[in-house]
DNA sequence: ATTGATCTTGAATCCAAATTCAATAATAAT
DNA sequence: ATTATTATTGAATTTGGATTCAAGATCAAT
């Protein structure tokens, strides 16, 4: 009798290929209807396998879903340490790279971004485990904040406050473009890098209500024009 | 024969307000157990009425939600004309009313505010007004651009980004703390004006590259210590 | 080559919820 | 008071899809 759900279902290389192409031809369902449209036959019709056999390998939907979407954000952690590369005090190139990730991650698999947040709304526990993961990213920087700023009079909870409000600086943009291809954001035609380098500098001057240093700015320098 | 989705399905006083009744328990339902979870019997049982009458008034759910949440769009606009009491070019409380708006939103209403997102990802042609709505806010700000910003080397477009992810502060923090009502957001206990407020702060300093003026904080004062 | 396990099929079944509808009650019009 | 219209009921039916399962195919082991 098969726990669909442990992953020990799948007991040779041949079931194990099976569980496989059910997961990749759900994130192509995906990617193509959306989370809300997805049904079991239309998973294993684009696996082309019988619909019977999905639940061999797992119990529901939601299973298959979850699976996906847990190894996706781990890759995302991982890509997360790109901030090795910057140097210690250089803050905005360091802003610059998460954007990097953020505006990639939404370009390669905009389905599955949507998908992330949908599928928040109906699982807790997931929601929980993606919060976490999100609050770990704002904690590196509220974590630096007492040495960027050593006269800074917040408590550790306004910090928090200011971090995460900072961060919805092009969520919504990158949602937009990527995710409902708004024709308002595609029109202007920006490379990834470019558009990650506008949004960096917008958090930049949210954060330190100065210009990010002239000679970091590679596409965005018009927006030091912005001042009075 | 009643055309459920017409109006005109209710012709007298008497059927009226049933159908604003059933309209009143979706909302209760709505933000007790959210828009997945909405069911016609739920409905029809918080109405209390038989669960038949329900096609009498509307087609279906997504009909009776999409007019709840038309009704509370408009609502919404109306509100938004606060910033009348603005003077020209007071940026930092012209800013301030707005995420007076939203606040206040948030927190009447996060079953509403959460069903709106939700419900955009299920009918293209609702998230459309939506979206149109949200953009002529942010409109009369990009329109104001060049007077703001006389030096300001952006295109058009790029002022449309611009505004549009700066928008996104905030946005999130709403989200997290009066929708997921996240602990962590919660904890500061902030009135509404004082959320505003520090919205409005990191708001200017995006925009302006510099902190909002003294004299008009209130409450956030304390966002002035962020320099170096 | 026989055995026992796993893999695969697809039709049959189940299920929750939407939807219909015939019957009854309330109301307005004359 | 009669009639026509609208409002309301709730049991019966339909629907869309998940789920089960008996039966056959494949495979590894001995």
């Amino acid at each position: 009798m098969p726990a669909a759900t442990d992953k020990t279902s799948a007991r040779r290389p041949k079931g194990e290929l099976a569980r496989e192409r059910l997961k990749a031809a759900a994130v192509a369902v995906l990617e193509r209807v959306g989370y809300h449209q997805l049904r079991i036959k239309d998973v294993t019709a684009e696996a082309g396998v019988a619909a019977g056999l999905f639940h061999h390998y797992y119990s529901d939907l939601q299973s298959l879903v979850e699976e996906i979407l847990d190894e996706y954000i781990a890759e995302f952690e991982a890509t997360g340490h790109i901030e090795r590369d910057v140097s210690k005090g250089d803050w905005f190139n360091r802003l610059r790279s998460h954007y990097e990730v953020a505006v990639c991650k939404h370009a390669e698999h905009p389905g599955i971004m949507n998908c992330i947040s949908q599928f928040c709304a109906d699982d807790p526990a997931f929601r929980a485990r993606w919060q976490a993961s999100y609050n770990r990213r704002l904690q590196l920087l509220a974590d630096v904040f007492p040495y960027v700023f050593p006269h800074s009079e917040l408590a550790a909870h306004e910090v928090r406050l200011m971090v995460h409000a900072l961060s919805g600086i092009g969520q919504d943009v990158l949602r937009e473009r990527y995710i409902e291809r708004n024709p308002d954001l595609l029109s202007l035609q920006l490379s990834e890098a470019e558009l990650a380098e506008w949004l960096a500098a917008l958090f930049y001057r949210g954060l330190f209500a100065r210009n990010p240093p002239q000679g970091q700015l590679n596409h965005a320098r018009k927006i030091l024009s912005l001042t009075r």
